[in-house]
RNA sequence: GGGUCAUUAACUCAGUUGGUUCAGAGUGUUACCUUGACAGGGUAGAAGUCACUGGUUCGAAUCCAGUAUGACCCA
């Protein structure tokens, strides 16, 4: 035969995928038949294949290459998503290192240079996809720029800015002055640095009285609008009601309280600066203080800094350090470190700034999402521990900042016709503005070139939002059939770091703009570290390359590896062992098929006894592992699922049943045997398929000539069957014979070759019919069933079953004796716990029957074998 | 600082709703096997105070409380 012994993926695995593709095998259309809809997590356009990317999809092509043979109409919608940070920044640093900077541009030769990025790296990701086997619809590839999905956007904030939902307000950023832009939370690094901690007096208005504060930023001193203090702290109680003068600008500011001060660090009362700094900002929101914003976008001072304007921020603190010394305000300085958000990128320190934002508020928005997990149930999170985090985030959900400084990305459709802030339309098109703006104002005067679109893109997550349901054009279109053939989708599979920014908002919009879940389930995979538990990420470089993995253990041994011990939520701590065992486990699998493709029918053999043993208890046993199987797929968990097919396929399939029905030498096999075996072996690569779609293809393609139409992928998957229990019981009870034998063997160093007899001396049934299979695994001339012991023979017990193998040899009695003895003190010891239990008047008050039954069959099962035990040890 | 979750063999993890001597799997490790599908294999073995301290119960890896350590999310 010319099978090669091991299995080679690569030559395998691009040659089916392109069969799948050329027959059309992931493409869906509506029918008849129940959908079964996974929308993909769409990947960054930037990004590269990572190992949280194959887990994830992994999960998604197991489960929907499961429900495709299942019957149903599966699609798997794929796609990417535009992110807008990420990808201008990718951008912002491409064109710099071409000499080019932003600022250089309009935003349209911008948003041009981003298109190229995207149409050069955005496919690339799922061109990795594909290696890894991804069953996807790939004719429904979607973007979330493409032009119907920004339709869909711009349709939606028209949508929620008419029922009032949209406003403009106000935010505290983070502000690169180096690059002179926004940056998200993700983007700055805080950074320990030394810094000092000063000490400065303010004077008590109409009093000679001064309170004083500690700031690690004196130079914010010129936009202090109040001090706020403890309302518990006595030491300022006579400062109620007063106000305090700012050094150097004179300002007279407000002397408040709230408990969010400190009473222990610094001196107790604290400066609060609205414009710059996150905390006193919501402080001033609280006590509706004035705002004073100090700085201009490069960080130097503006006309409110006075004699400091144009002048930088670190400069100014060391000045206005020496001017309040000098005045005479500042007591004292410490050393102090502290921790300093810098750019990720720029390495700047960021500036907190306030700024114009646009919000949606949450409020009601949120109500349907919290019912349809917390309430009906209507979408479940798998596994269920996560509502917790969920309830906590949705019920103190804060109204959704969703204006990003950008160019790339959904742009606002916010036209100005004015200077003022409320100036402005919300509209579809330029045209419509106009139209609208016309309206608004009454002067019919207005052109084109008078209205100015807003020049804020929205967050990504505006666009990701809708994404089950703008995927089949459901904004646009409610009406058209796909939308309503595949929407609710079923499953969603993604990570738990993203439940609120994604899953929570998706859900939030179904029920808003399609008055219906998206999804019924959402699968939360774990996130994948590295093994110093850290989360594997580009940036820290420990992600090893799923594409050279995949080469090294072939994407089926890289699929069943990471599935291997993922648990649906739990973590995954990656180990290139895991993949190992998937490899493996595939050679495996391909040299049982070498193995029984070899094996050709005699039509005048006749089938073995143990042969129809085999196949009776195989049958059993792949019946029960099915329905295992089956019911770890209705809890999502993968893992066991995968497990438990490992086990059937290697222990049972490969090790007991294969050799079992192996002709024995120079014996050939009957036609009977050889159908079933195909059969099984068939049986085992179908549910075995969503797993490892590629290796099981090729066997089944190779065992027949097949037509397209019965490729695997197609196949139907094995239903459900009747399996008698006895047989798999009785069979477990063999395998501790042939086990006992062969342990014999090795102990007596008694070669397989040279043959046996075996006697039992019966208390318990076993069935005749396994003894044929007791003969041909042990190479046993005869079993029979004897009422005696027999003098001088190897002896093992299973059960309460005894065995004898006649041995010519001297018997060591001291050896025998010895094991012997041993079994009996774990029997003896085994019967006093049990006892212990049973003379516990509570116990047998309290435990159910059942127990107490059960408890009562091990006594006297212990008390037979240490009878039985203990005759042989008088027979020694 | 607030919330959520975890802690079981050297490593990675199960343990499905308290009950069989229940303490399990895989990897690794040890010994033996150049077996006719497979050394990417086979057979057999060793290995754990279920983080700690209390509590509930006839009975706890499993339920409750606290402590320690770690992770994630939010501020």
């Amino acid at each position: 035969m010319n099978i090669p012994a091991k299995y080679n993926a690569q030559l395998v695995e691009e040659k089916w995928y392109q069969f799948w593709m050329e027959n059309n095998y992931f493409h869906s259309e509506p029918d008849d038949r129940e959908p079964y809809t996974i929308v993909i997590p769409p990947p960054n356009v930037t990004g590269v294949l990572h190992m949280g990317h194959m887990l994830n999809n992994t999960i998604q092509d197991v489960l929907i290459r499961r429900k495709r043979m299942q019957g149903y109409n599966a699609c798997w919608v794929p796609g990417t998503d535009h992110a807008s940070i990420a990808t201008e920044a990718k951008v912002v640093a491409k064109l710099k290192a071409q000499g080019i900077e932003k600022s250089d541009l309009s935003r349209e030769e911008f948003i041009e240079h981003a298109w190229d990025w995207t149409r050069e790296h955005g496919g690339l990701i799922l061109e990795q996809l594909k290696k890894l086997g991804a069953s996807c619809d790939w004719e429904r590839t979607k973007f979330t720029m493409d032009e119907d999905l920004n339709k869909a956007v711009n349709k939606v904030f028209i949508k929620l800015h008419n029922k009032g939902l949209i406003y403009k307000g106000y935010r505290m950023v983070n502000w690169d002055p180096e690059a002179k832009t926004t940056l998200s939370d993700e983007e700055v690094i805080y950074v320990e640095k030394p810094g000092k901690l000063y000490y400065v007096n303010y004077a008590i208005e109409g009093s000679e009285e001064v309170v004083q504060i500690a700031t690690t930023r004196p130079e914010t001193i010129l936009g202090d609008t109040a001090i706020c203090v403890h309302p518990e702290d006595e030491r300022f109680h006579h400062l109620k009601g007063k106000k305090a003068v700012v050094p150097i600008v004179n300002r007279s500011i407000p002397i408040i309280e709230d408990e969010y001060v400190d009473r222990e660090f610094g001196t107790g009362s604290l400066k609060i600066t609205p414009a710059h700094d996150p905390n006193d900002k919501e402080i001033g929101e609280k006590h509706n203080l004035e705002v004073v914003d100090i700085f201009n976008d490069d960080a130097t001072l503006n006309e409110h800094g006075l004699h400091y304007e144009g002048i930088d921020r670190f400069k100014v603190r060391k000045e206005i350090v020496k001017e309040l010394e000098e005045k005479g305000f500042l007591v004292k300085t410490e050393d102090y470190m502290h921790k300093v958000g810098t750019s990720e990128r720029t390495k700047a320190v960021i500036e907190p700034k306030i700024s114009e934002q646009w919000f949606l508020k949450m409020e009601d928005l949120v109500k349907p999402a919290i019912e349809a997990v917390l309430k009906t149930e209507e979408v479940k999170l798998v596994p269920h521990k996560f509502v917790n985090t969920y309830r906590h985030w949705m019920e103190n959900i804060r109204d959704w900042n969703i204006s990003r400084q950008l160019y790339w990305g959904h742009r606002i459709p916010a036209y100005y016709y004015s200077q003022g802030a409320d100036d402005y339309v919300i509209a579809e098109s330029a045209e419509e503005a106009l139209t609208k703006a016309k309206e608004k104002t009454g002067n019919n005067k207005l052109r084109a070139e008078d209205l100015k679109q807003d020049e804020d893109s929205l967050d990504t997550w505006f666009s990701s939002w809708l994404w089950p349901i703008s995927v089949f054009d459901g904004i646009n279109d409610p009406e058209n059939k796909d939308f309503k053939y595949y929407y609710p989708t079923n499953d969603l599979v993604t990570g738990p770091d993203i439940l609120f920014f994604w899953v929570a908002r998706m859900i939030i919009a179904g029920y808003e703009f399609a008055e219906e879940k998206p999804f019924e389930h959402v699968y939360l995979t774990g996130l994948v570290r590295d093994k110093k538990r850290r989360k594997m990420s580009k940036s820290l470089g420990n992600s090893p390359d799923p594409v050279e993995l995949m080469q090294s253990y072939g994407a089926d041994g890289v699929r069943a590896g990471i599935l291997m011990s993922s648990a649906a939520g739990n973590d995954l701590l990656f180990d290139e062992g895991l993949m190992l065992q998937g490899r493996n486990f595939a050679n495996k699998i391909w040299n049982g098929f070498r193995l029984v493709k070899g094996w050709e029918a005699n039509p005048e053999a006749i089938q073995s006894e143990s042969s129809k043993m085999a196949i009776e208890w195989y049958q059993a046993k792949f019946n029960k592992t099915l329905k295992f199987v089956n019911e770890q797929f209705e809890q999502y968990r993968l893992s066991d699922a995968l497990t438990a097919i490992y086990k059937l396929v290697w222990d049972d399939f490969s090790s007991w049943y294969l050799e079992m029905v192996k002709p024995e030498y120079g014996q050939s096999m009957d036609q009977d045997t050889l159908d079933a075996t195909v059969n099984f072996f068939e049986n085992n690569i179908k549910i075995l398929h969503p797993f490892m779609p590629f290796i099981t293809e090729e066997i089944w393609q190779y065992f027949k000539e097949r037509k397209p139409e019965e490729a695997l992928i197609i196949s139907n998957y094995p239903a459900e069957g009747e399996f008698d229990e006895t047989i798999l019981e009785s069979f477990e009870v063999i395998k501790e014979i042939i086990s006992a034998v062969r342990n014999l063997r090795k102990q007596k160093n008694i070669s397989f070759k040279e043959m046996l007899d075996l006697s039992i001396l019966k208390k318990e049934t076993i069935e005749t019919g396994f003894y044929a299979l007791i003969r041909k695994m042990c190479n046993i001339s005869e079993v029979s069933e004897i009422d005696e012991k027999i003098e001088n023979a190897l002896t093992f017990r299973v059960g309460p079953n005894e065995f004898f193998i006649p041995f010519t040899e001297e018997i060591d009695v001291e050896e025998e004796k010895s094991k012997l003895e041993q079994e009996l003190a774990y029997h003896k010891g085994f019967l006093a716990s049990v006892q212990k239990k049973l003379a516990n008047e509570r116990f047998v008050n309290n435990a159910p029957e059942k127990v107490i039954e059960m408890e009562k069959k091990k006594e006297a099962d212990a008390l037979a074998k240490i009878n039985m035990v203990e005759q042989s040890l008088a027979s020694l």
